[in-house]
Formats: C-alpha cells, sequence, structure tokens
DNA sequence: AGCGTCTCCTGCTTGC
DNA sequence: TGCAAGCAGGAGACGC
C-alpha cells in the first residue's frame, strides 16, 4: 500500500486529526509486528498531547509534549482508521492497535501482514538522526535535483528502476510509482543508473516526473490497489491513472503507440514498463 | 560499498 | 468446489 503520497495523506489526516488531542490509553492486540511493541509504550504517551506531526520519506513521526516521538512505518498494509466501531466499520480482524483519546475518540491501526512497526523515540532523537542521516533526500524536497542524482548513481552498476526503490538513494518512491515514473520519464526500467544520468535531460525528466506523479497521486488520493484508505475509510483515484503498473499485457496509453506493457521480475519485485516508449538508448 | 536473494506475515488470485 | 502455489504496495539481514 504505502508509498510517499499514500503516507503523505494518512500523515495530513493523522495531523488534521490529532495535534492538540491528548493520549489517553492502549489496546494492543498484537505484540509483535515488524518489531515487539515498546513494552513502555502505553505509559511514555498516557496523558501526553501531540504537538505535531511529519513525514521523513515514508515513516510518520508523532511528537508529544513529553519530548517523546512515535516513529512509525507503514509497512506494506498498515493504515489507520478514525472511530472505525462508532463509523460501523466492524471488521476488527485485523486491528493491531487502538489508540484511545482523552474526548473518547479513538484510532486503529490496521495491518494485515504485520510488517508495520511502532518505534517510541526517546527526546535525544537518536532513531531519528539516525534515520535522516541513512535515508536519501525526501523524493518532493528541492534537494532531490539533478546535481545530486548525477552524483549520487553515476557510478552505479544497478537498473534504474531498482536504484529508485533504494531508500538511501531516494525516500519515499516505492514499487507503483517507480514505474510510473519511468514511463512518464520514457526510460526504461533496465537502463544502467550510471548511464541514465550521463545524460543531464534524461536525469532532468526523471525527477520531475518523479516529482509530478508524486504530486498527482497525492491531489486525487493516493492510490487504492488492496486496502489504503484515508483515516475516513475512502478510497484513493491514482490506481484508475496508471499507465503501466498492474497493466500487463494492455495497450499502451501514450498516443500513437499500439504497444503492449510487459511484465519483468527485478531484484525480486515486478516492473512494468512499455518496450517502445521506453527505450534503452540516449534520446 | 554495492548488489541480489531471502524473509517476515496474511490474504487474495490463479491454475489444476 | 477444493486445494496448493504464487503473488502482493516495504525494508532489513545476509552472503558474495
Amino acid at each position: 500500500m504505502p508509498e510517499l503520497p499514500e503516507v503523505e495523506i494518512i500523515k495530513n489526516n493523522l495531523s488534521d486529526y490529532l495535534i492538540d488531542k491528548t493520549f489517553h490509553s492502549i489496546e494492543v492486540f498484537t505484540n509483535k509486528l515488524r518489531y515487539k511493541i515498546p513494552h513502555n509504550l502505553a505509559e511514555s504517551i498516557k496523558n501526553q498531547r501531540v504537538t505535531d506531526i511529519s513525514r521523513i520519506a515514508k515513516y510518520i513521526i508523532v511528537d508529544l509534549e513529553n519530548k517523546y516521538s512515535l516513529l512509525i512505518h507503514l509497512g506494506m498494509t498498515g493504515n489507520f482508521l478514525i472511530n472505525a466501531q462508532k463509523m460501523g466499520h466492524n471488521d476488527n480482524k485485523h486491528v493491531r492497535l487502538r489508540f484511545k483519546m482523552s474526548d473518547q475518540s479513538e484510532i486503529d491501526y490496521i495491518d494485515i501482514r504485520k510488517f508495520g512497526f511502532f518505534k517510541l523515540v526517546n527526546p535525544q532523537k537518536v532513531e531519528i538522526k539516525k534515520l535522516k542521516a541513512e535515508l536519501g533526500p525526501d523524493a518532493l524536497s528541492d534537494e532531490f535535483d539533478i546535481k545530486y542524482l548525477q552524483e549520487s548513481l553515476k557510478n552505479r552498476v544497478t537498473n534504474i528502476k531498482s536504484a529508485l526503490l533504494n531508500q538511501k538513494i531516494v525516500g519515499g518512491i516505492g514499487n507503483i510509482y517507480a514505474s510510473e515514473a519511468l514511463f512518464r520519464a520514457k526510460i526504461s526500467p533496465m537502463m544502467e543508473s550510471g548511464k541514465v544520468v550521463k545524460n543531464k535531460i534524461k536525469t532532468g525528466d526523471l525527477i520531475s516526473s518523479i516529482k509530478f506523479i508524486l504530486h498527482d497521486a497525492i491531489k486525487v488520493g493516493g492510490s487504492t490497489i488492496r486496502d489504503h484508505k484515508n483515516l475516513k475509510g475512502e478510497s484513493g483515484y491514482f490506481q484508475y491513472k496508471f499507465n503501466v503498473y498492474n497493466r500487463e499485457n494492455m495497450i499502451c496509453n501514450s498516443q500513437n503507440c499500439s504497444a503492449k506493457i510487459k511484465k519483468i521480475v527485478q531484484t525480486g519485485r515486478s516492473t512494468f514498463y512499455c518496450t517502445k516508449c521506453q527505450k534503452m538508448g540516449n534520446r
């Protein structure tokens, strides 16, 4: 589910809903997600007001008045739902955590595959500093520009699609938007990263395509493949705008192109592209 | 250091 | 219809 656009939407929803509210208690239905739920999670957030919520790549950070923070990653299927029970969503099977606020409202953390995680970050913010140091610049930040990408990819031999998924190179891009951005930039996913960035125009096209696709997806509420919903349980619409993702053997959407979209596997992940529009060579 | 493979977990889809 | 295999939006550990 969640790549940068979906995480951004969830972060914005959480901000609207949670900032200035106060945690009361937590119900833990699963003691282990990707990592064990911190044993002191409940006591650390109890009676704490939420002061800010932010996003780094695909991570969400909830800041508390006592200067502790929650570092949240949604994995593949993580999501939040506000007042699910009151709204009549009675499918409790995949609710892993339930946060109860002092105003009686509730936020459920739902995660079918349990790949998401919650970490408690102390006031020194060690984990967050470490994360920032390890991750590449956010795909939507100004720091992610031609100069940066040329420098970070110039000696890379791995294919450009896999490089875009590497969060140390650029933060926030996942499997869907990597394929979609490469289609928009008319770059073959199989092209060697170093060769792509030799060409400044191509590098610029790639960066602007990534930013365009991500902004466009945020605008329409993200992609709903299986279960991405916003906090009110509403679906996104970007899946209807896919040009290549999940379109194997369908005709390319480009004007004057009648080629079929092809699916291949790169470093264990599926990649979709148009064999005619996305070329290996220089343009 | 960089790269590819495997793994965590559960559910849905596909093919026999 | 039943069942097993294959696949899924992420990232980290491991081996080379």
